[in-house]
DNA sequence: GTCTTAAGTAACTAACCAGTTACTTGTAGG
DNA sequence: CCTACAAGTAACTGGTTAGTTACTTAAGAC
């Protein structure tokens, strides 16, 4: 009877292992179904370990839920800390910004389907989490340094708040990919197509610097 | 042994008002737990109505979800249907149109909680439904009517997609509203109270005012 | 080597919950 | 009046699921 036989493998310890191996089948899981609909013994079945793993290292489901929306912002925070905006020219630095962060939801639709069942659950697990609250907000720091550059060239208006027009760089962006279904419905058109995205891209684009225009008078 | 004794009260038999009932204490149920969440022996409770009239009435559980996304889509474009534009100026009326939207978010939460949940189901309740379908879109309507006029006055822009548009409009506050509580979390400040309402409002209608200018050439 | 600790396992349980069954009762039409 | 049908009820069920128990085994420290 060798190791490789029908028998079960040799059970390899390896808590970072199997820890991080746990988290990536939650986070595929509570994307997919929610916090209530995921199921702990398909999250262990997918991550090829025992259901009482998920308790050993996670405590409950919403331990895991919580750990899952940490993992999935730091990744967030480290992307947008390393953008590197390579133009110095304001109106193009910001267009870079704003297109990275329309690219971030198409590309990690995971995201907005964590944060959306977070909000469902008015913030509860991100609350109780030391680890979102403390990491930094690069992206809001890009974007005062290139509101106030960009003031000074005359190439911006001023008085734009920075955390508003955070929110509205995301929020335009995220809106469409978040309703996609029920605006596709609704609008009778896919909007979950290479050209319906480009077109969104485009406008979302159009839409922020079209504001950050100066006043005609200043 | 009179009627209001401690004895059951007589079964009124009224189709009409049960499934209204029904209905009305299912929008608050979805609304808080989601579609999941929600207990169908707790919506029964809260309509006063026996737990197998839900399922006379709508089916199943999927079915009622499926009717209160109805009622409600059906309560907002009745809204948008009656909203007079008061004014004659594009640029106001725009205004009007943009502060409608912000204010009906504000006021209907549960409108974003359910829309929300639907999304995450990728809109199967919508697609199943005719009814949702078959509603017109005035605000879209208004929308296409105020960018032509105001482009012949020369007040807005040209080539503006009137969708996509309203997809901005509708994002812009949307997003703030239904990521309230994890934005909350990680701005370290309230996102909820009167005083950031009410900037968030104007900022909203800056941005979709600003974009709207026409280009300095044309 | 052995011993202590943490990693890992299989089987279980208590609670829950969507949906059903088998029934009673109010009411509108003739 | 009475009868057919729809409205309404109480109690139940079968399947599910988060979390637990009682146990075995790998591996690093000395």
């Amino acid at each position: 009877m060798t190791v490789d036989s029908d028998q079960k493998a040799p059970a390899i310890r390896d808590r970072e292992r199997t820890r991080q191996r746990i988290l990536d089948a939650a986070v595929g899981e509570f994307a997919a179904k929610g916090l209530e609909g995921a199921r702990t013994d398909h999250i262990a079945r997918l991550a090829g370990v025992n259901k009482r793993m998920i308790y050993h290292y996670f405590e409950s489901k919403d331990g895991l839920f919580q750990a899952v929306l940490e993992k999935t912002y730091a990744t967030i925070r480290g992307s947008e800390a390393r953008l590197q905006l390579t133009s110095r020219d304001p109106v193009e630095a910001m267009r870079q910004l704003v297109a990275f962060s329309f690219d971030w939801f198409l590309d990690h639709p995971e995201f907005i389907k964590l944060l959306n069942e977070e909000n469902l659950h008015l913030g509860r697990h991100v609350r109780g989490s030391r680890s979102v609250q403390s990491l930094n907000l690069p992206l809001v720091d890009m974007i005062s340094e290139l509101l106030e550059r960009g003031h000074g060239t005359g190439q911006f208006r001023g008085g734009v708040d920075p955390v508003q027009l955070y929110i509205s760089i995301a929020g335009i962006s995220y809106f469409y990919f978040s309703n996609r279904h029920t605006l596709s419905a609704i609008f009778n058109r896919d909007l979950s197509d290479a050209g319906a995205y480009a077109a969104r891209r485009a406008h979302v684009i159009d839409v922020i610097l079209g504001f950050l225009r100066p006043e005609p008078g200043s």
